[in-house]
DNA sequence: AAATTAGTTCTCAAAATTAAGAACTAAAGA
DNA sequence: TCTTTAGTTCTTAATTTTGAGAACTAATTT
């Protein structure tokens, strides 16, 4: 089990509670938390388990869960059967993609919701077309800001 | 009751399903649908709960859920008790802000993990750092993007 | 061969969420 | 004054979610 501070437990929680209003289960967020917060760049199953005091079977959900969806990796070492858990942290660009994407298919929805609706009412039409519009310009001017950024960054 | 088309009644269930995965109950992701497929600017309590065939009391707490969210507001009409509902079509522009001050309070929490951490681990504050510095580069663009689409738009 | 390890899967119970229905309130109308 | 209307609140039941614990599996070690 790993020695924590109050302030990096602390923290855990703070980041399982975001990661709960972003849909996930409680353990999942905490398991995040824990893999952000710790200082080790790695945790075995076991170390997550004691460390926040939670089932074999939770965990065992969680992570596999969290390895879907892509929020973790994890690395193995030849002759060792456990494997080392750590936040995936090189596809947080793909992130801001996805939540691009799931905003555009909203998007979609409203733009049949108005084709629906017909004249009856154009200044509704309006102002929902303008949100469609703005959430896809938004979204078209995503790769090029991190194409932006990545520049500017080198200097 | 409303008659509304199998098209529109579809729309409403997928705008629906769109808002239960963003964290609504149900009975909420449909009332929005409704107010977005309908082709009148504004419902009444009635119609909804008929049109829908859900109860009083769902509704009730949904709508002032959604008033409270200000994802809805009423009109009313001096000598009628009842409330005109319709979607709140202004605020899109408040919402995406809310959205990256969400965003920028995760980064705040992955800042603070990257300082408890210390410098055990310098690959992956380098990383983390990348993350919260293009989310916060993201969110201090998105009002120029907005001035820009604005702009652009008034041609 | 037996025991340990690293995890998975199954079963179940507790807790939380969701929404119905009934009882209620406060204003308006008859 | 009695009734209707527009909605709210309370109680309760069904459903879903969450996670524990035990039983299991498949390697690995002894």
């Amino acid at each position: 089990m790993l020695k924590l501070s109050p302030e990096q437990r602390q923290l855990i929680e703070k980041i399982g509670i975001y990661h709960e209003q972003q849909g996930f289960p409680p353990v999942v967020g905490r398991i995040i938390g824990l893999l952000f917060v710790s200082e080790k760049p790695y945790l075995t199953f076991e170390e997550i388990i004691e460390t926040l005091n939670i089932s074999k079977s939770a965990t065992s959900n969680a992570l596999n869960l969290l390895l879907q969806m892509r929020h973790i990796e994890y690395t193995t070492f030849s002759g060792d059967r456990k494997r080392y858990f750590s936040a995936l942290l090189d596809n947080w660009n793909q992130e801001v993609v996805n939540k691009m994407n799931s905003i555009l298919a909203f998007s979609k929805l409203l733009r049949q919701a108005n084709d629906l609706r017909g004249d009856a009412n154009p200044d509704m039409n309006q102002k929902v077309l303008d949100r469609i519009e703005f959430m896809e310009f938004l979204s078209s001017q995503v790769p090029m800001l991190l194409e932006q950024w990545l520049k500017d960054r080198q200097k």
